[in-house]
DNA sequence: AGTATTTTTTAGATTTGTCTAAATTTTAAT
DNA sequence: ATTAAAATTTAGACAAATCTAAAAAATACT
């Protein structure tokens, strides 16, 4: 695997999370993602073109080539786990850990990562539930439903959070949600789609919480297991 | 404290190395150890001394400031605390952590750094035996003595490695020189200079081994507290 | 001291990644 | 099917960090 720039690197990063499988990422898509004009965006396409990291025809969008998704993957791989290390070992809160990762994320010797993911004992998903790739790019896809889909009185456990901006983590750290609390929604009201839920902070403390609601737009943020 | 770019970090880094406390830094010196050209190191003097990062009078070579001197120390610092969690958490072998910790220390994050420290239990050097600064910039500075000039027949323990280049570490590594091992000088010859030494394997392993001479270009690389 | 050599700086070019403004292509709307 | 609007690309400029070649200053040499 070739050694890529950061400006590169944050590229193929965000059209991997933009396309989300299938999807076609548009220049404006991309631009606004990373904070920059959609004129960067076409030079920068066209580099990538020329190293065979994405598909890109003028005017018609862009998708990752394989060996694109690879490196993405790679890069996903360093950033997740900076991210379990700065939570677990380091101490670091929660809702501190993606903005230091993002810069950690560029190092990219690979003996360093192997050799911190046997440290931490190949974790299989970072502080927000999403899931660690392993170094050769696989990464468990578990079952995951929308909370905003979950049936009524279904128990389930929170596993994945996927808007991680400052205000979401605020407003989780303050409702107290965190990854791998069991979850049982107890009423959704149709008016506004607001569902009131209940939690029991995992195992450990299985004293029964009163519970309170939640709205539409923070359920549709939160992904559960059974 | 202000944010530098990694090419200006490396100069900062350089320069303080090469002054030594009190020497004048030369423009082909510089350029020789950052292997970029005499040129270039004019234009980023300039840039630094705009910065009041250091003190430079064309053709008169230069000296970093008080400021300047506070962002070096706190480069090294990163630098050698990275290197120590390499090879103490991560088991790196002692002459691999280096080249990782270029890249490593130029992630910035104030709090990364101090929480790293704690968390390596504030180590005071690094696995060269080089002091790590601690979070205001002071280091520890033990009397050390180079091996070259330590008096037969008395004991010490090395403490300090200067050159750290691959070939240098590939001899230590065959003579099983390391840091904390005590050492001891049986005999010098006056042909070449070079020393005949005994080396005892710090404590645990205190059954003597047989003695072995080394070049004096060698002990002069190594530094040793009493 | 006066010349030759070395060191350092200047001037101008190059690369990477970005930008603005203008031109082009695609999409949407009547 | 035209026209209007939106999205995208091109063209040209700029900043950072580097380079080469030439000029200037400092140093070393007889």
């Amino acid at each position: 695997m070739l050694n890529f720039s950061t400006s590169e690197e944050n590229y193929i990063k965000t059209i991997f999370h933009l396309q989300n499988g299938q999807n076609t990422v548009t220049t404006n898509a991309l631009a606004e993602k990373l904070s920059t004009r959609p004129a960067s965006v076409t030079d920068m396409m066209k580099k990538l073109k020329a190293k065979k990291l994405l598909h890109y025809q003028p005017y018609q969008g862009f998708r990752l080539s394989n060996e694109g998704k690879k490196v993405a993957l790679d890069i996903i791989r360093r950033h997740r786990l900076w991210e379990y290390f700065l939570a677990e070992n380091l101490k670091f809160k929660w809702d501190e850990v993606h903005v230091v990762a993002v810069d950690l994320e560029h190092v990219s010797s690979k003996k360093l990562i192997d050799k911190l993911d046997e440290y931490l004992g190949y974790p299989k998903s970072d502080p927000h539930g999403d899931p660690i790739p392993d170094s050769l790019g696989k990464m468990e896809n578990s079952e995951q439903i929308n909370l905003a889909e979950l049936a009524v009185n279904k128990p389930a456990e929170v596993c994945r959070v996927v808007n991680q901006s400052d205000e979401m983590l605020e407003l989780l750290q303050h409702k107290k949600i965190t990854i791998g609390a069991r979850v049982e929604i107890k009423r959704k009201f149709e008016f506004d789609h607001s569902i009131e839920i209940r939690l029991r902070q995992s195992k450990r403390n299985s004293s029964d919480q009163p519970s309170f609601s939640i709205s539409e737009q923070l359920a549709k943020n939160i992904f559960v297991s059974l």
